[in-house]
DNA sequence: TCATATATAATTGGCGCCAATCTGCAAGGG
DNA sequence: CCCTTGCAGATTGGCGCCAATTATATATGA
């Protein structure tokens, strides 16, 4: 399982531990036993303590004292929050993207969007997760601001891994790549009336096959399993 | 050192030290040494460590490989972008706090406000630092949105912390009591355009003495020490 | 057959220990 | 007198161990 290398072992396997949970390996409500990830990624058991407690930290995976680190499960309530926010957030740092975006920063954007193209095509889920990740801090960085861009990413990470099992969903990916490019034309054509729809229309796009039916979310609940 | 008492040693510590740092007692640049922290607590080191841990995923103290923990450095330009970051979200939740802003709400910010008044007059760091960050907080909980209520209270903790090496800053303290009551005033009457402009003022007084010298930072540098 | 009580296994929680690393100081050489 | 080298003290890094707690399986009785 790709050793450790790194020098530090506990960023990595944060890291690690992060893409499994974006990638579907780590389903919500799953147990995160430290005995088997320090065995499964070659670290001792002290380093998966260590990196669970960051994950608690940030609200990725939650910790109930004597069972353990289990990922963390969103309510759809929950989930409607942090869309909100990335809304409000990303619509109010609209104007500092169009003042500020800049000739290597759009490159930047350019290069993530052909990875998320790559990746699309292959379908594997992990390797979504991090093109698509990656594409959207580029379009955050251009607003110049690593404080504001921290924020959205984080709100970006928590609410896609709600989103569902993993990111395959059928025709989402086509329809995903699809609006990035039409963000990243809007910015490139300096249209803030486009872009604004572009993201309004992207962050909205899972709530549209929601209050129908809750179909997407598959019916494993093992919490309350006694 | 008051002792722990609570059933979670770790998350005690962690708003203790998060208070020390908040109110003085842990200026920015210092080394928090662990079995002192320990001895000084009352807890085991490895407590200390996972505390320590989790206050350096949320950017707070940084870690040294080899050398330990330390309270982080903010500088002048990180310190701009926290304020410009939070000037862009709470000015978008504005709307957001005036639709859905309840009176129960209110009362809370209402009886915030009091608390922060009576610490005013102590003029004690850490008890300034908590009632300022409730009165905060609890505006922040008007909008209903937890998420957002969450990143700008990490963006004020932060950027606070860096603000100089206390809050007894002369009459600073009786400017923000103003300010706050202005907020509240502004909140109350139904007035957006007064609460826009009062945020605006407050995020920014920092600045005004900032520009001309950087006479309000004190001498103490002790990174680059050899 | 079902509910309850008991024993067993699996997992986490916490702590002490020792090696690795860094700092500061002192001794030696130029 | 100053620079370099070596040494001692202090601090962190990592790990193994064992107790505490919980879940699972088994046995017992109504």
């Amino acid at each position: 399982m790709t050793e450790p290398t790194h020098s530090n072992e506990l960023a990595w396997l944060q890291e690690q531990l992060r893409l499994g949970m974006s990638g579907g390996r780590f389903p919500a409500g799953s147990w995160l036993r430290q005995d088997a990830l320090a065995e499964q990624y070659g670290v001792s058991r002290f380093v998966v303590r260590g990196a669970l407690e960051r994950l608690a930290e940030l609200e990725s995976i939650e910790h109930v004292p004597n069972r353990g680190y289990r990922v963390r499960h969103w309510s759809l309530e929950e989930r409607r929050e942090l869309t909100e926010a990335r809304l409000v957030i990303e619509q109010a740092m609209l104007p500092l993207m169009m003042a500020r975006k800049t000739p290597t920063g759009l490159a930047e954007a350019r290069r993530a969007l052909h990875d998320f193209e790559r990746a699309a095509e292959s379908l594997d889920g992990e390797a979504l997760a991090m093109t698509n990740h990656a594409f959207h801090r580029a379009l955050a960085d251009l607003a110049g601001n690593a404080a504001l861009a921290r924020q959205v990413n984080w709100l970006r990470e928590q609410g896609l891994r709600g989103a569902g099992p993993g990111w395959p969903k059928a025709g989402g990916v086509a329809r995903s790549l699809a609006e990035h490019r039409e963000m990243l034309a809007a910015l490139e054509r300096n249209d803030p009336v486009a872009l604004q729809g572009a993201i309004q229309r992207h962050l909205t796009a899972w709530q549209e096959r929601m209050p129908t039916a809750d179909s997407s979310a598959r019916p494993t609940e093992e919490r309350a399993s006694h």
